[in-house]
RNA sequence: GGGCCGGUAGCUCAGUUGGUUAGAGCACACCCUUGAUAAGGGUGGGGUCGAAAGUUCGAGUCUUUCUCGGCCCA
């Protein structure tokens, strides 16, 4: 007798897994046998799944966020293609705007390079490099990820087709009429000298200046108010100026002070709302004083007042307007209104007939419209506004206040609201928000709440701002007619524009005679070339025209867009549009968006807070198939935790799993064998292997179910669970005996290695999307051919295969099962055995529960070296745990009263 | 400041239209095994379901308020 006669595991599969060096030797293998042209060539002719790529921004290392998103979809791409879809994915990029111009302009700093001096074409020239030196480090750190795609055809905002058609975009707009020219106030950095998107804006605590303004009626149909004054509360003195107008609400009431303080406003009257009388008159320091008279809102109808520097010159008209936006909150209930610098202010005076002009340049100084105000810089105006209001007695008191207040994200310089000429898509004009809505009830959600999130930003954003005045981005292609003002609309043009881009990119926009543009139809004497640039969110927005539309691989509308939950705002939003204004459709069937990444507490990461992980660290300590884990097995739905627990956490979880593929590896000895899964005859193997191919075809049906959600944390528990729960500790428990104690050739362990096939063939598949490296460590261990795994499909279970009357037996066997197992812990504990080979189990049933144990050897179950069977009367089971009498087996271990008669224990 | 979303064992997640004693896996503890061995098995402890109030015979589930966190907006 020796160990000769035992059958014991033998693989080439190492327990360790070493992922952070062995990665990136598969990621090699992957590029020698050219797996993304051997995905396309498997599944060519196949029904498309595209899911289109959101362009990140080619900038500065990739973060956790990106590392999430990019393994998202990379997860969801390969569950197409192994679903038999032909999967593609093509990464792109953004590249256009200001976080790379303010970059190149840092280095200008650096080397005491003046940008003006510096001609625009050679300054985008190094813009683009900029970008193209950052796609080459994205597209390395995507890679390592285990992403694949088309790397070597990328898209980008900035190519020379791209701008070509972002260019015949803006045309369609132009031609419809919905890209109109507008003034309106808009967040302006006077350091950055452009106008702001939103995404560029952040808010930051900010100490402003406030003041309490009197300006005095000059006019009013109530009686007694001639002689008093309206004040007025601002964090922004330096409007001040450019007041043309006062509001108040009509459905608050107000009241009238005289005033009797030994100051400027001894023995004057005050107009302020009557709920905010108390806060006015602490803050103006008047203790002395006299409620004359309470007035409504409503009645203030027709009511003139003068500018407070009437006497510098401003002696024109300031009327009260009624507004809803007076509130109580803060300030005195009568708001000053500045048509060039507020939002509010600019559509009240604009209902009114009140124009906005240009009071603010590029640089942040009064024009010449700002009388006495000229070329002073708005932000060191306010204490000269302040010393003049005092001069001329119209101050009632002024402080500071610490508040919240816009800032540019880049230079973190405070924004002033200011009117320019913008270029504006309108929502309303050709129907674009309608359409928009349309299309949003005709997409798919996941999560469906991404849903009402979009419709209700849909539903209420004004007009879209397409213009920046910046360099790096695609010009508007807009000639304005220099004799009525009107812009050329002519698809000539816009087309003879894009043709030359698409031959040498729209730098020359810049540089060449516009004539070139325009043709012979036109001259260019005629006409004004705008400077201005597109706004990015518009090229982003465009990517389905210049990616989906175009290429021949790809499908239009895209099966997903899947970004995080800040892109409702972003490309989700500007791609819907875009394409609503221009098809009438939406670009994509389904959008799928995810939470963010937050720290084990539930915290944004952040430098300050140092709870920063970067992915590069990750995959130095773990690898890429533990942070894929880490994506799977979270809840997109909402914002995902991650910290070095949490990984350790799913880098056990990850051994389970690799051990599971050893225990499978081994007991085949690396001799997989493909079954043909119909041509299996049920019916002659053991019922264990009936069951366990019962449980095969219901996990996967969950699967299929969890899949076509794109539920993933479900469905990777649910394997999980099979691996811990259902294989490891039963049925490999169970079947180690057989398998290393039967000889080859018997049929039960025949019928065991049938089923380790099986379940390693399925378990790679399935596992195959999320563990994209392991699986193909594994299948290059066992395929013939060394392609790869993820060249191959997932497996169809034949119906035979359920078979609920048995699982229902089944699950009442390891009911018995586990009642045994508390009896033999019994015993256990007081070390009366040890291994469960040590018991001999009695275990009482009623003749119905035995019915149960037709065709069943509990003893096998168990795992002990015998079981008695006893009748009893009651449904409740009872075991009971003896110690097993005899002499051990050296070959199989059971203990026998008599020398074991199994064929290789002999 | 406003809108939306979320808070269930140490961790990742389940918990149907309100209905027994709130579940799973991991982690942890103890024991066994040493023929999956830097593995494997068994048993067990662990939750005021973010807090409070309310509706109800009954609330993790419905309502309100508060609190903490996230995203978006101002």
């Amino acid at each position: 007798m020796s160990k000769s006669q035992i059958n014991l595991p033998k693989t080439a599969f190492s327990m360790k897994a070493n992922l952070p060096t062995r990665e990136p030797e598969i990621l090699k293998f992957w590029q020698k046998i050219n797996l993304y042209d051997e995905l396309r060539k498997s599944r060519k002719g196949e029904e498309k799944f595209i899911l289109h790529d959101g362009p990140p921004y080619a900038n500065g290392n990739i973060h956790m966020g990106t590392a999430l998103n990019k393994i998202l979809k990379d997860i969801i791409v390969r569950f197409h293609q192994m679903d038999g879809k032909d999967s593609v994915y093509v990464p792109g990029w953004d590249c256009h705007g200001l976080p790379i111009e303010w970059k190149i302009e840092e280095q200008y700093k650096k080397n005491k390079k003046n940008k003006n001096e510096v001609p625009i074409v050679e300054f985008r020239k190094e813009c683009r490099a900029f970008a193209e030196k950052w796609i080459d480090i994205h597209k390395d750190q995507f890679k390592r990820l285990g992403v694949v795609g088309d790397w070597d055809n990328y898209y980008s905002t900035m190519s020379f087709d791209a701008e070509a058609q972002i260019v015949r975009e803006l045309g369609k707009f132009l031609k419809e009429g919905s890209l109109y020219r507008g003034y309106k106030p808009v967040l302006w950095s006077t350091v950055e000298k452009t106008a702001l998107a939103d995404a560029e804006v952040e808010y930051m605590d900010h100490t402003s200046d406030t003041v309490y303004v009197s300006f005095p009626v000059k006019k009013s149909k109530i009686k007694n108010l001639s002689d008093a004054e309206a004040v007025i509360w601002t964090t922004t003195p330096w409007t001040i100026p450019a007041n043309k107008a006062l509001a108040y609400n009509k459905s608050l009431n107000y009241v009238v002070v005289q005033v009797n303080e030994k100051s400027d406003f001894k023995n004057r009257k005050i107009i302020v709302a009557k709920d905010l009388l108390n806060s006015v008159l602490e803050e103006c320091e008047i203790k002395d004083y006299k409620i004359e008279n309470e007035i409504l809102g409503s009645d203030f109808e027709g009511t003139i007042c003068s500018h407070p520097f009437k006497n510098l010159g401003y002696d024109y008209n300031i009327p009260m307007l009624e507004a809803k936006f007076v509130t109580t909150e803060q300030g005195s209930g009568i708001v000053h209104c500045a048509p060039s610098h507020g939002p509010d202010d600019f559509n009240l005076c604009l209902n009114n007939n009140i124009k906005a002009v240009e009071t603010v340049d590029d640089d942040g100084k009064y024009t010449k419209h700002v009388l006495n105000f000229e070329g002073i810089h708005i932000f060191k105006a306010n204490p000269i506004v302040i010393d003049k209001l005092k001069s001329e007695k119209n101050l009632l008191s002024n402080g500071k206040l610490s508040h919240s207040y816009p800032h540019s994200w880049r230079s973190k310089a405070p924004l002033v609201h200011r009117a320019t000429p913008q270029w504006f898509i309108s929502m309303d004009s050709h129907k674009l928000r309608d359409k928009a809505l349309k299309a949003i009830d005709e997409t798919k959600f996941y999560p469906s709440k991404g849903k009402e999130r979009l419709r209700s930003m849909i539903e209420t954003r004004p007009d879209w701002c397409v213009s920046r005045q910046r360099v790096w981005g695609v010009p508007l292609p807009i000639f304005i007619s220099k004799s009525d003002g009107k812009v050329l609309v002519d698809d000539d043009v816009f087309e003879s524009i894009a043709a030359i881009y698409e031959k040498e990119g729209s730098d020359c926009w810049f540089s060449d005679d516009p004539q070139r543009f325009l043709g012979d139809k036109y001259k260019a004497d005629d006409f004004i070339k705008l400077k201005d640039i597109v706004e990015v969110w518009f090229d982003s927005g465009s990517t389905h025209s210049f990616v989906l539309d175009k290429r021949k691989d790809l499908k239009w509308p895209a099966s997903m867009y899947l970004e995080g939950s800040d892109q409702h705002r972003g490309w989700f939003h500007s791609s819907l549009l875009e394409s609503c204004g221009t098809r009438d459709k939406a670009p994509f069937e389904s959008i799928l968006s995810h939470g963010f990444v937050v720290d084990g507490k539930g915290l944004k990461m952040s430098k300050s807070l140092g709870n920063v992980i970067a992915p590069e660290d990750i995959l130095k300590k773990y690898g890429a198939d533990i942070l894929r884990i880490w994506v799977a097995s979270s809840n997109y739905a909402e914002d995902l935790r991650i910290d070095y627990s949490i990984l350790d956490q799913h880098a056990e979880s990850y051994r389970k799993i690799r051990n599971t593929f050893r225990y499978l590896l081994g007991n085949l000895n690396d001799n997989f064998e493909q079954i043909n899964l119909e041509k299996i005859k049920i019916e002659n193997l053991p019922e264990l292997e009936q069951f366990m191919l019962h449980k095969i075809y219901n996990l996967n049906s969950k699967f299929n179910k969890y899949f076509k959600d794109y539920d993933f944390h479900n469905l990777y528990k649910e394997l999980l669970n099979f691996c811990t729960v259902d294989l490891s500790a039963f049925y490999f428990d169970i079947r180690k005996d057989t398998l290393y104690c039967d000889p080859i050739n018997s049929e039960k362990r025949k019928s065991t290695l049938i089923l380790l096939n099986v379940i390693l063939n399925s378990l790679i598949r399935w596992f195959a999307p999320i563990l994209s490296f392991t699986t193909e460590e594994i299948y290059q261990l066992i395929s013939k051919n060394k392609k790869s795994i993820h060249l191959e499909n997932f497996l169809n279970f034949p119906k035979k295969f359920n078979n609920s009357g048995l699982n229902s037996k089944w699950e009442k066997l390891i009911e018995i099962r586990d009642i045994c197992n508390l009896s033999i812990e019994k015993k256990r504990a007081s070390k009366v055995i040890g291994s469960s080979l040590e018991a001999a189990l009695i275990v009482k049933l009623n003749n119905e529960n035995q019915k149960f144990l037709k065709n069943i050897d509990l003893s096998e179950l168990c795992i002990t070296s015998s079981v008695k069977i006893e009748n009893s009367d009651t449904n409740e089971i009872i075991a009971a745990t003896s110690k097993a009498i005899g002499e051990k087996c050296p070959i199989c271990w059971k203990i026998r009263s008599a020398p074991c008669e199994r064929p290789n224990c002999k």
